[in-house]
DNA sequence: TATGAATGAGCGTTCATTCAT
DNA sequence: CATGAATGAACGCTCATTCAT
């Protein structure tokens, strides 16, 4: 096996993996078949077994690259101890929203398709909890760095963070969702999470 | 035709829409097959269909009937317009976690059943936004009482609530919640909820 | 057993026969349901098993009726030595035609039924031939009182005109057969087959 | 893509087609599974699925491929107006008994299929009035030739002549027919049908 | 005697998977 | 390596039949 053929053959392997989480995204696992991935590629259905085990195995592969597509494309762009204002803090958060929102504009079908496999709870749970590191760590930077209250409970506080944005998300996925209303997420979400509900 | 009568082909009925919850939240819809819930009741599988019209109409009712129940042994037993000063709002929100935690100890297979239906994405949305009215009224209920910030976009903050109380649902739905983890979500959750992260 | 009991089990016998040769007229033996024919009466479908053995004996009973009303009120009542010349012989079999029209008008599932049922080849075959004994009657006579040619094929041609006249009956059965082709079939059918069609 | 490759998909639709009508000849569409026609060819099941759409698909498929058998081995080598005198016609006729015979001989479950599927009694009429056409234009040979009678209704009398020969068919379909038997059908029954039944 | 709730054998159909070409 | 014809396990659903009331 030469580069080339390695490459080749990874190539299109991610083609299939892309076009899979595509067509998940569209009809669902279980009514989206194996051949209705092959046709949506213009190959053989029987091509698909030289690629992956199985059916569960495709999506399992699927789900991964999506939770690491989101990864790359959002978070790991954006240093979680980068901020070292309130400003700053409330400026990043809003640039993780802006960088989903344009991750959901490229790539309407990855979240979708995530959702999609809530068929087994745990499995997004998992996908979804490799995310809470990840705001865990905004969270500590700003209390270090002073910015925010040195009570909170992080694991509680990332884990609601966590559970705001996908659902953000979820209902961006499901209709298309007004450019006013991502703005009033953005904004007045976040403010909001950071102000608290209560009068002053 | 006594009282008895027409109640035994209610309450078979309603024996059926609980085993097909139990056996979906357990298998998942695609999964499970109308044989595992006959099964699980010891019934014939014949007998299905003289109860339902099909495997669809099965989940469709079951969905209902999961969100009709957390509505009524939740919500429903919480005027939304109750409290009139800060604590006792904070009180109110611990109350509706209570509830629902208990819901979730005396049926567990509730929440994973509505969580597994989201094969089609919408269904769960959908399921979610019929409490989003409530959270709406408890939310202007506080402005309206002065303990609120009257500033707050409650659509958005009412989403978000309900993104986080059934995140949590999910949580403990997936893996048995400790007890000491739902303290956390009750109290430390709320308050900061109410107080914001930000430093003061 | 009082006679009025016997009776009354005799009518309601007949009552469900009646009402299986409709329903199977209408919809077919194997579209229709022991609970269609229920249903037609008005009764509980359980009570057939009271009737009848099972669905199959069901069917073979309507047919047998079904051939012995078409007897009865069409044969029957003509004498097949009746006939003395060949204007006789004609009117006569005229009058069949004329009685088979009735009987359809009166029931037209009868005929419906009874071709339906020929999903075993044999079955329609035996009921047919039961009238075979009848047209050779006829022809014999013809040829006894000698306005018909002595050397017929007595079995050839009486299976013949067995044809002839159930097609008619398929064909009225199938869809409404105008009186003028009615007409057609009783006057000018007969006349040829007396005639023959060679020119003379 | 060679020609044996486009062949071998037709062949094997063919198969199936042939399989099914004799399947469906023997047990009946209803008694007739598709498991049977899988087996009675030593295919899978699933491969009837790939050549056509249900079982409804494959009946009706098979009779048209029925009615168009009997037409191109049985009236299609005959020309309808080939006949100059009486005798030419008499040999015509039963040359085309002949032939039908031949098929019953060939493909002795052809007319059982065909008779089987009067489940619908509309079906086969259709089917036999394809050959209805055929059948006028040979009497309207004969009036024009001069050897039959002019004021002959070729309309009943050819319904009238197509009902015979597949009464013949029948018969001889649901059990076997003596050689004596069709001769006398052919020669007897066509001399009859010329000359008329009245004598002379 | 009449009823209809319960039953399960049986069948049509789908589709993931295999393997000969 | 690519293909797609063949396969059969699996499942939703129907309906004739039974039997407790």
């Amino acid at each position: 096996m030469t580069s080339s053929d390695g490459g080749a053959a990874a190539r299109r392997r991610e083609q299939i993996l892309d076009a899979a989480a595509r067509v998940f995204a569209e009809k669902g696992y279980h009514e989206a078949g194996i051949a209705d991935i092959a046709t949506d590629l213009g190959i053989g259905h029987g091509t698909f077994y030289r690629y992956f085990e199985n059916k569960k195995d495709i999506v399992g592969q699927a789900m991964d690259l999506a939770v690491r597509r989101i990864g790359q494309s959002v978070l790991e762009e954006e240093d979680p101890s980068s901020s070292n204002t309130l400003a700053e803090f409330h400026a990043q958060i809003e640039r993780v929203y802006l960088r989903l929102f344009a991750l959901q504009d490229r790539q309407p079908y990855l979240i979708r398709f995530l959702y999609r496999q809530a068929t087994d709870p745990t499995r997004l749970g998992l996908a979804l909890d490799g995310f809470l590191g990840y705001t865990e760590q905004l969270l500590r930077n700003g209390i270090t760095k002073g910015f925010l209250r040195p009570d909170i409970d992080t694991e509680i506080a990332g884990q609601a963070l966590v559970a705001i944005m996908f659902d953000v998300m979820r209902r961006s996925a499901s209709a298309e969702m007004s450019a006013e209303l991502r703005q009033r997420w953005m904004s007045t979400g976040t403010r909001m999470m950071l102000e608290g509900l209560q009068r002053r």
